[in-house]
DNA sequence: TTCCGATGTATCGGGCCGATACATCGCAAC
DNA sequence: GTTGCGATGTATCGGCCCGATACATCGGAA
């Protein structure tokens, strides 16, 4: 999932670690707190292995003038490849059980602005269906387990269920919007002119 | 975390890892979909070498009269030891940043049945203050960086918003009735016999 | 010039997950 | 009666990600 934010901000502009972990806070703040460094230093290191990312020297990042007056011999400036953009149109297309866990649809959605309309109603759908089946196990256990369970599970259970019928209407309303060609806040779009790839 | 879980329903009553894996998802099914096995099982072995919990035939489970007429040769019945009985007092009474994120608060708040009330006042009010911590930085990311964010992002930083301003209004009334002596549904419990260790 | 907090890169151990592999049981279909 | 199949049940493996930790540099305040 990182491999793809990554991916995703550096088809944007170049970036160094630092700067890309506010990225994805800023981006994805909503889903995860942050991102570790733990996580995101050796993923770097795994994408330039493979190819999908380059180092840019940090000259390459303004133009010569701005430069190595002093020297940050530190920051490791990176940037997308070809190949990298091209794995990135990979992901973002994709819309299988991958991209209905928490983690995943969170980090499609933020990127939903580059996906296409159809990808885009088949990821809200199975997202839709998956939190649906955690609300019917919720409501099985409040239904068939609550007098064995005490007062602050069945509490948890509640507030689960309650925020799992939210995130379904939630769903819903996004998913009523895409069809009708609005964006997710309300306004009218005269075309569908976000087309990945 | 799984530690602190399973030790937890041990205590209770011994169980195979099947049966565990169930009386997981019913205790914490709002918080986490399912344990894995890949979890579950090393785990298992892990609190067995640190003499926490130990095996018992299945012979063990009922009485002698019912056992190996059909030899299930499988299933491995755990219970848990005087050692892991105090470990679990040890977990069930701490209060520190590592019961404050989400799979820590869920854990704790499930078995707060067994914990005595100061630290599950301690425990709510970290966990507010955590929430809160993130609900001011989706603030801050939807006054500052509004702008130059896309329609999704905004909205999943709405979205995200509002799940944590609702998740400090459920905190606050849980924190007021600890405070009057209430149990989560709201009955009046007489005294607070809930005294761990 | 000394200190300190923000910026910045990096590793290590460990927890947990998803995929996968087995083996057995009870039962229905043929 | 045996064949097949879904539920029950235990187990490992590779890999992602996290928290802790360690450094190093920069700019500015004391």
């Amino acid at each position: 999932m990182l491999d793809f934010a990554i991916l995703g901000l550096l088809s944007e502009s170049p970036m160094h670690g630092y700067e890309l972990r506010k990225e994805l806070v800023t981006k994805l703040g909503s889903i995860r707190a942050a991102i570790s460094y733990g996580s995101l230093y050796p993923t770097l290191r795994r994408l330039q292995a493979a190819g999908l990312i380059t180092e840019a020297g940090q000259s390459d990042r303004g133009s010569e003038a701005v430069p190595a007056l002093t020297s940050r011999r530190g920051r490791v400036v990176y940037k997308i490849t070809a190949e990298g953009k091209e794995r990135f149109a990979e992901l973002i297309a994709q819309a299988g059980p991958e991209t209905y866990d928490d983690a995943g649809f969170g980090v499609h959605f933020a990127f939903f602005a580059r996906t296409d309309r159809a990808t885009r109603l088949r990821i809200l759908e199975g997202r839709r269906r998956r939190v649906e089946e955690r609300r019917e196990g919720m409501r099985d256990v409040l239904a068939r387990a609550a007098e064995r369970l005490d007062a602050y599970t069945l509490e948890l259970q509640r507030h689960g269920l309650e925020a799992a019928e939210r995130e379904v209407r939630w769903l819903e309303e996004l998913i009523a919007n895409e069809r009708s060609g609005r964006a997710p806040d309300g306004a009218v779009k005269p075309r569908d002119e976000n087309q990945g790839g």
